[in-house]
DNA sequence: ACGCAGGGCGATA
DNA sequence: TATCGCCCTGCG
């Protein structure tokens, strides 16, 4: 079933800049197959895989997305556009936002570099939980190559025409994948050829010493936690919740919630915000990480999701990072 | 070459 | 309860 069509600008509320939002390292998932301005990935649709495809003409942030989807079965076009209006964050108001940042001076800064940046959401929150877990300690094009790999080795593959996509596997298949390569030669034991290469296993991915965090946080989201029930609770109980995965510390917590869960008053906190909560809020004194988390979510309220994300791409782009490096 | 960056964990006081 | 050395890999 093919199914085409378009998103208007005046769908939404301020601007979208669609190449900037998948690309600019948030840990909902790695950033989409890009070819000729067009964007496209595998997403489950009411139950249903669906190739998704999106375009922005000349990536003109005013441009309507041309949408293109393709599925076994047919699935609801406006199930499609709930979803694709959800990934983009078209559901976040950003001249509500832009209103927001004009009054700090010390936030109005951001957003000539972010015109039309939104939080690029997760479309399966588990793949987001170990995307998440994986970014920690670790650059973006390593986690991203990452979990393509997972894909690559442990999803379901799809085919259109010679293009392959792969689903992120569930939680009961990850937790039973082979951590290295010699727990990957005993499940294999007998009459494998001379010349086997030992691949199918979670550290050959690149995750490091996260691949055991990676096993028993699939476990642990098949059998004590549901993460179903994050969507329901309040902050403080769903952080907490997080917190008992392994490989999961506040910062990644807080990634969660935010891009994967649409906790948008999270303040995640990595060394870069750190420094730069300190440079403009406290005069470069050093900050502890958890201090300044309360205070992005104190200060910035439903705001600090984005004010994170704004901050962060702002001190990339306008050499503040540089500074802060020392 | 080789030391360092990046967040979480577990041992220490 | 806070602090510190270590985990793995890619990069300068």
């Amino acid at each position: 079933m093919k199914t085409q069509f378009i998103i208007d600008s005046d769908e939404y509320k301020g601007q979208l800049n669609l190449s900037l939002t998948i690309n600019s390292g948030q840990t909902s998932q790695p950033a989409w197959l890009q070819r000729n301005g067009c964007f496209s990935e595998l997403v489950e649709i009411d139950g249903v895989y669906c190739l998704i495809n999106v375009k922005q003409k000349n990536y003109d942030l005013n441009a309507p997305l041309e949408i293109t989807s393709q599925s076994k079965e047919k699935i609801d076009e406006e199930s499609i556009r709930s979803c694709i209006m959800n990934i983009f964050g078209l559901y976040d108001d950003l001249e509500d936002l832009n209103k927001y940042l004009n009054k700090d001076p010390k936030l109005s800064p951001t957003i000539e570099f972010c015109k039309g940046l939104r939080i690029f959401k997760a479309h399966n929150p588990f793949e987001c939980i170990i995307s998440s877990i994986s970014s920690a300690n670790c650059s973006i094009i390593r986690w991203n190559k990452a979990i393509n790999d997972i894909k690559r080795k442990w999803g379901v593959k799809y085919n259109y025409g010679t293009d392959m996509f792969y689903t992120f596997p569930s939680p009961a298949n990850l937790q039973k994948v082979p951590e290295h390569e010699l727990e990957e030669m005993q499940q294999c034991e007998d009459n494998l050829p001379e010349d086997y290469i030992f691949e199918k296993n979670l550290k050959s991915c690149g995750v490091g010493y996260r691949a055991k965090y990676i096993i028993k946080t699939s476990q642990m989201v098949q059998n004590n936690i549901n993460i179903q029930k994050l969507y329901t609770e309040n902050y403080n109980k769903a952080f907490n919740t997080l917190l008992q995965l392994p490989g999961v510390g506040p910062k990644v917590a807080d990634c969660i919630l935010l891009y994967g869960f649409g906790f948008q008053n999270a303040f995640p906190v990595d060394v870069w915000i750190g420094r730069i909560i300190s440079e403009l809020y406290f005069n470069g004194e050093e900050i502890k990480p958890n201090k300044a988390r309360l205070f992005g979510m104190e200060k910035f309220g439903k705001y600090a999701g984005y004010v994170q994300l704004y901050m962060f791409h702002y001190a990339r782009k306008s050499g503040l990072l540089d500074v802060l490096k020392r």
